[in-house]
DNA sequence: GCATTAACCACAG
DNA sequence: CTGTGGTTAATGC
C-alpha cells in the first residue's frame, strides 16, 4: 500500500521522507477517526505510538494532584505523543478529540528510524517541538501572573484567531473545561463571560461567541 | 482596616 | 451543564 505516498495531508517532516521511507511508514501506520470526547492518548498508560492528527481539534490534558489541567488544545494537522513517547515508558498526559477528528498512529519504530535515518526529517521534528516549547513558555507565564479577565480574554483571543481565524465561532470545551484551560473556575469563566458580555466586547450566545471588541479584548489580554 | 479578586458551596433552571 | 448569590481567604494599598 501506497497510502502515505498519496496522502495530502503530510507534515513538514514526511514531505522529507524518499519513496521507499514514505512506503514504510504507509505499511507501519493505521487510520482512525474519534468523536468528541473520545480519548486519543490515555495518561498513565503505555505509548507505542506517535499520532498524526490529520484533521480536527485535540485537547491535551493531564490530571493534577486537585484538578485535570488542560495543557493546549492542539489543531490540525499537527504531531502529538511525541515528547511522551520518546520521554516516558507510561503516558505523561491524556489527548481527547473535542471535535470530530482523524489521525494516524504511526508505529514509535518506524517514527524512530526516521529520525535516525534523515536528517531533514528529524530537524523538521525538532523545529517544531521547539515552537511548541516556546509558546507553552509563554502560556505558562501567562498563566501564573495574569488575572481572570486576562486569561479568558487571552483564551478567547487564542480560539479566535490561532483556531478558527474568525470573530465568530462556537467554543468547543464547557465552561468547565475553559476553567481547566485557564486555571480558573468554572464560576470565574461564568461570571467574566457575561461580564465581558455586558460591557459589549463579545457577544455569546450558549457557546456561539461573537468578538465584538478586539482591540479592548487585546487590552485586557496584554494587561492581564 | 478596606477593597479587590477569586475559589468553594449551594441551589435553581 | 450553566448562571448567580453568599461566604471566606489571600493579597495589596
Amino acid at each position: 500500500m501506497d497510502i502515505c505516498n498519496y496522502c495530502n495531508t503530510k507534515s513538514k517532516a514526511t514531505e522529507k521522507l524518499d519513496p521507499e521511507e514514505l512506503q514504510k511508514l504507509g505499511d507501519n501506520c493505521n487510520q482512525a477517526v474519534f468523536q468528541k470526547g473520545d480519548k486519543i492518548i490515555i495518561q498513565n498508560t503505555l505509548s507505542y505510538n506517535i499520532v498524526f492528527v490529520i484533521e480536527g481539534l485535540v485537547k491535551v490534558h493531564t490530571m493534577g494532584p486537585n484538578r485535570e489541567q488542560i495543557l493546549k488544545i492542539v489543531k490540525a494537522p499537527s504531531y502529538l505523543g511525541i515528547p511522551t513517547t520518546f520521554g516516558a515508558k507510561i503516558n505523561e498526559y491524556s489527548a481527547t478529540a473535542i471535535a470530530e477528528t482523524k489521525v494516524c498512529f504511526i508505529e514509535f519504530g518506524v517514527f524512530k528510524s526516521f529520525i535516525k535515518q534523515n536528517g531533514q526529517f528529524a530537524l523538521e521534528i525538532i523545529t517544531d517541538l521547539c515552537e511548541r516549547e516556546i509558546q507553552s513558555y509563554k502560556k505558562y507565564i501567562n498563566q501564573v501572573q495574569k488575572q481572570g479577565p486576562g486569561k479568558i480574554a487571552e483564551a478567547l483571543l487564542f480560539f479566535s484567531e490561532k483556531i478558527f481565524e474568525s470573530q465568530n465561532f462556537v467554543l468547543p470545551l464547557t465552561r468547565n473545561e475553559l476553567g481547566d484551560l485557564t486555571c480558573t473556575s468554572r464560576e470565574t469563566i461564568s461570571r467574566i463571560l457575561s461580564d465581558f458580555s455586558k460591557n459589549n466586547i463579545i457577544d455569546i450566545n450558549k457557546s456561539n461567541v461573537t468578538i465584538l471588541n478586539k482591540r479592548l479584548l487585546e487590552n485586557i489580554s496584554k494587561s492581564g
